[in-house]
DNA sequence: CTGTTAGCGCGTTCAC
DNA sequence: GTGAACGCGCTAACAG
């Protein structure tokens, strides 16, 4: 068959009007057979399915969408790069509307507002049913438009406005889940590496640390957490510091798996032992990073997933009803591995 | 405005009759106008331009592609979890389509057939411009369906039918490269620790490293390729065995990063200085990886984003006329950090 | 130059 | 039960 030396498109799909001709009815008719309306005879019913089935028919999504109004499909805006945080979502994304139901245009913006926009109105003028934007930060963000004429739903970095509707991972219960684990295993000479100072993120794990060591009494070592960058190398020289100041040390908050394996590295060529002496744990559970080392890295997973599939299901709310605006915040779950 | 309790979305959009009545044309002459289309006169496409801006207007993508046949959107679909490298291909992708020009539908099967079929048809419904079919592995897939109505090309796992049009990364040469990388530094003990051994990304790249050895008369310490796993800790006990037996070892091709990390980790642990000792070149030049270690690893780039805009143009291509079939190979390149 | 007419493919009244 | 007729929003062919 298609033995043409190069490729070509000749292929045709098959249109209601064909189907309707073949099982000798009207359009009309096809049409309530094949959506399983009332008022059509069996054997018609069958008939036209027949005649369906042998042309391959399906129906033209731009056709019904346009007298019916709604298209089935959404839009997920990202910023995020790497997909480390927006792919997880997307996915749970798809989970939430079942597989094939509702199509899902990905736009990536690149952290650029103009793109952004260019975006945004194509997805505007293919009439999407939603939007789903993910940030690339925990960071609050610039609402994306006002008075859209769909619903929008912020995902990871939750809209400025409190009159949209955000979701986004519960950082500050993350942090104290955090501590609380390590304080189980009767570590309390407790130190916390975290990322960078202005991120959201950060600061709200800090304050879950901090208020989950209080809790029991306790303090932070060096009484404050270390700000630096999402880096190993940060990791590493960090904790270079803290060996040499605190020979009691014995457990790091990592503010994420990166900052953890340079932690790992530089306690491991001081000779100190994880977890014996000292239990690391860190953030984001990001499997590359955590699986790797020896011993392997017990982390703080943020559930991603379960994030994008709220977006979606909140996103379904809005689209046929009235949904609550404000953030909602995800729980986190500790991955248990070797470190701590 | 907006303070109502809970969201809602009332606001609809305008619509070309609005604008045309508003400028007192008919909608064939707002539609002309608006088109950029001859036979109107400037004072009349100004008025209707005017009442487009008044209004916000931006055509209806569904109607419009309703007539003139084409959607203006195509669909990526990828087996790959991660995103490693279905994202970089689909950024790649975006670029060569121009930001908003094309809309991309994102369909994500997981490596399950079905749902792959699944997302097809709803493709298809959606009368998509052109597929793209982004593999898990290099490994040759089966194709994605027969005489289909839309251009398909596979981008990173090349289609077994040399009909279909593929674009791949060239392992070959990439393997090839890597060596001569290598030798140009003056190593010439080299091993080569790769991933799982049926993985066609392990197996080119092997028959790369070899014959670029064999161009200048030597080969592969062991006089074999090491296939494994492709995690850090296969490329650490794999480096231990290598310690053992060859102290004359001077470099090592590495079939990813993660190996290239585990290889690092087990030299330095036996004190063997990297990169003076031993070089170290490993695959896909994954920066979280990359640029975490001490030394920063050397790696060699597949140029994702190449293989993703070659894919687009060539579905650029298939869409407006007629492409030669058959898999092209897109080049490599090394990135030059501390380890080689 | 402009407006009228006729589709694109489908869902949905409303007569018959 | 069935089919003719209309509309979704827009573009294209033809008259004026």
């Amino acid at each position: 068959m298609s033995a043409t030396p190069s490729s070509e498109q000749t292929n045709t799909r098959a249109t209601l009007k064909q189907v309707a001709q073949l099982a000798d009815v009207s359009i009309a008719t096809a049409s309530k057979a094949l959506n399983d309306r009332v008022h059509v005879r069996a054997s018609t019913r069958q008939r036209v399915l027949d005649a369906a089935a042998q042309l391959r028919f399906s129906p033209n999504e731009q056709a019904r969408s346009l007298s019916m109004g709604q298209t089935g499909t959404v839009g997920l805006i990202t910023g995020d790069l790497e997909g480390r945080f927006s792919l997880p979502i997307l996915m749970g994304a798809e989970d939430a509307f079942g597989t094939g139901r509702m199509s899902v245009f990905l736009c990536d913006a690149r952290g650029d507002s103009i793109r952004e926009q260019y975006h945004l109105d194509a997805l505007l003028r293919r009439n999407v049913d939603g939007i789903i934007v993910v940030g690339a930060l925990t960071n609050a963000r610039k609402p994306i438009g006002r008075d859209l004429p769909v619903p929008v739903v912020y995902a990871y970095a939750p809209s400025e406005d409190p009159n949209d509707v955000s979701v986004v991972p519960n950082d500050v219960a993350a942090g104290a889940d955090a501590v609380r684990y390590l304080l189980d295993q009767g570590r309390t000479r407790i130190a916390h590496i975290s990322g960078v100072s202005n991120y959201t993120a950060a600061i709200e794990r800090s304050q879950g640390v901090t208020a989950a060591l209080q809790e029991r009494g306790l303090t932070l070592l060096d009484d404050m957490t270390h700000f630096g960058s999402w880096s190993e190398q940060w990791g590493r020289s960090a904790t270079e510091r803290l060996i040499e100041r605190h020979p009691d040390l014995d457990g790091i908050v990592c503010g994420n798996d990166q900052i953890s394996r340079g932690a790992l590295d530089a306690l491991q060529r001081a000779g100190w032992n994880v977890p014996s002496r000292v239990a690391l744990l860190g953030f984001d559970n990001w499997e590359v990073l955590t699986t790797g080392s020896r011993p392997q890295l017990s982390s703080v997973d943020l559930n991603f997933e379960l994030v994008g599939r709220e977006a979606a299901s909140l996103l379904f709310g809005m689209m046929s009803g009235t949904v609550e605006p404000g953030i909602r915040r995800i729980d986190s779950r500790i991955v248990t591995r070797e470190s701590a």
